[in-house]
DNA sequence: TTGACATAGTGTTCCGATTACACTATTAGT
DNA sequence: ACTAATAGTGTAATCGGAACACTATGTCAA
């Protein structure tokens, strides 16, 4: 036991609430605990913040192990540090929020973990810690800043229909959106390329694919300029 | 050194941007650091977090600790882990902000810590540590915040004239704002409760008097109410 | 007492943005 | 060729935000 202070210091984790958007839903990356305590539970992704790396370096690593994670949209959140969130001893955490462009490899996580599994939010299962609460405060985040940044797009493979970007915000903010007047929005920023290509599912119409613009975006947000629903 | 653990942990801090308005001016409280490193350096008040606090009371803590304040608006902001942020060994910090109803104490400092002082924002001077990003970072939290929920009131005394209100928001959004344009917004939210006083100074007309009404806001937050602008 | 000064207080018009709303187009399958 | 399923499209009404100038009321000094 060779690492000793002249004070006590709480451990300090991060954990990670990784949203994907699949089948018009909102899911989340969950894993089993293996280990006591909660033995069992679902829990966030997460672990030990080393002293050689920063933050948001110790979150990504944590993907990277822990969910077969890298190169996700990743935001710090807020941090946690009530006394007794842990019941072994004081542990406070430092929680972020992935966006994962889940695509189409369906409720098959992107991950190889084997108790990794990805949850509808509204189903997900009694998680360990206080991680719902955790989950709880990412939705909101989630929710708040999508109407007023272009993230939605990073749950979106790179090209996407205006079907599917409409669903998606319909999954995140819990509303019905009008689709003309959506259309109507979202087109009128000019940051949403068409491709020469349609994606065709089912037996209709097949719909346009666009790509967003990213380049063109971070010029226009260097000039004031402010992306909104 | 009594305290040791298996692996190395960072030293847990708080850090507080603390936000006062007077003379039509926002202010920032700083304190001069006694000891190395950055000695004689203005810093943002902080100090470590003990083991049986929550983060939250270790900042309350440290405001009345350094700086005599008590009952403030307080509010997480962001957790600052750069490797080397501080020279001596990895400190990770949990910055909050906080805003204090300065009103005509004017630039005495409502604190009797000698080394403590007001300072225009615009006028902060070089800052140990990151507290300059750390400052800039509560700014602009400070200016996305007072768009759309009311905490423009914490830094104002309880009886508040529309014009000090007007100042204020013009102090904080950096931009001139329509006398009428705002009056007319403001009261149309049905949350400034004029009081039989007025307030005379200087050789004019004297202001009618405000309070916000706290009680009616929470109850209409409940009900899915927002205040903006 | 009167006039100058300084800030408080007050409405209306115009324009752009948001909302509500319904039908045609295109494909696959039978 | 008809059905089913989703893509795609425009206009009118309403609401909210922005622009804009004058009167009111107090102090002070001549």
């Amino acid at each position: 036991m060779p690492y000793t202070y002249q004070y006590p210091r709480p451990a300090l984790t991060v954990d990670c609430v990784v949203f994907g958007f699949d089948e018009g839903e909102l899911k989340v990356l969950l894993i089993q605990r293996a280990l006591e305590p909660f033995k069992g539970r679902w829990a966030l992704p997460g672990g030990f913040v080393r002293t050689d790396e920063t933050l948001d370096e110790a979150a990504r690593r944590e993907l990277q192990e822990e969910a077969g994670l890298k190169d996700v949209f990743l935001e710090q959140l807020y941090t946690f540090g009530a006394v007794d969130r842990d019941p072994r001893e004081r542990v406070v955490s430092v929680a972020y929020y992935a966006l994962v462009k889940l695509a189409a490899h369906h409720t098959k996580a992107a991950t190889d973990a084997a108790d990794a599994r990805w949850f509808p939010v509204s189903k997900a299962p009694k998680l360990a810690f206080d991680h719902a609460e955790i989950l709880a405060t990412a939705l909101a985040r989630l929710k708040g800043k999508v109407r007023y940044e272009p993230i939605g797009f990073e749950l979106l493979p790179p090209k996407f229909t205006l079907s599917e970007l409409q669903h998606l915000y319909e999954a995140v903010l819990g509303t019905a959106l009008d689709k003309r007047n959506f259309r109507k929005k979202v087109l009128s920023f000019g940051l949403l390329v068409p491709l020469k290509e349609t994606q065709m599912t089912g037996r209709h119409r097949p719909a346009q694919l666009f790509r967003f613009d990213t380049g063109k975006y971070e010029k226009l947000k260097k000039k004031g300029f402010n992306f909104e629903l």
